[in-house]
DNA sequence: CAACTATACAACTGTTTCGTTCATTACCGA
DNA sequence: TCGGTAATGAACGAAACAGTTGTATAGTTG
């Protein structure tokens, strides 16, 4: 895909905002865990030490953007993720993170000889 | 490159940081204006019509996180992008947003019949 | 040196949003 | 129907952050 130049405005806006729904620690770990498959929101709640109702919130804020879906079963609620394009973005932001920190290394080393 | 899993808590919050810078209209528009090249604080602040403070401000932002570096020349500062990755990241988000719209689309005219 | 230009810094304001608490709804089993 | 569990909604305080205004620094030019 190839991005217009120069970006519109109204598209600005829901690029930006999905950045910031993912740039939330606590949706970012959600996210790790709902990678081991489908989980409810209490068991999210109990892996992430937090409350039940946190995790409803970031949930359901996750689910606007169609990151991830819900199912209904008897009276249980499973989130999965639906995009998984999320995984994709992060370890390219991780690419980044890594490269960042190596070159603070190698400032680090040159500064000590 | 592969994830760990689950993400170490200081990964995530590096994770989330970076997504959090981008994830704020006015860089996004920065970094959109910075595809066509360098550019002066000053010259980014008449493009994307705001104050010189506000864009100086933003641009530490991304020079914090290595997204852009600065070249200083006479009494000029230039910027510019170093970490081309960033287009990657808006390009899959966009993916994700065009799909959500499609999806919408598709809704509305279920509806509709 | 004085005036000007370009950039950065600091303090303030308003907005957003994270997390918590309390209340409410919905569903199941005894 | 009653008690228990699961999820959501609403209201609140605290923290983070965007944008403005005023000021400071640094280099350039007359």
């Amino acid at each position: 895909m190839t991005l217009p130049h120069p970006l519109p405005d109204d598209l600005v806006e829901l690029i930006a905002r999905r950045f910031r729904v993912i740039g939330e620690p606590m949706r970012i770990r959600l996210l790790d865990r709902l990678r081991e498959g489908e989980a409810t929101v209490n068991e999210l709640a109990d892996a992430l030490d937090t409350s039940q109702q946190n995790v409803s919130k970031h949930l359901a804020v996750l689910a606007d953007v169609a990151i991830v879906g819900r199912r209904k079963e008897r009276n249980h609620v499973h989130y999965r993720i639906v995009d998984e394009g999320v995984f994709a973005l992060c370890e390219q932001v991780c690419g980044s993170v890594q490269q960042q920190l190596q070159e603070l290394n190698e400032l680090v080393e040159g500064v000590g000889r």
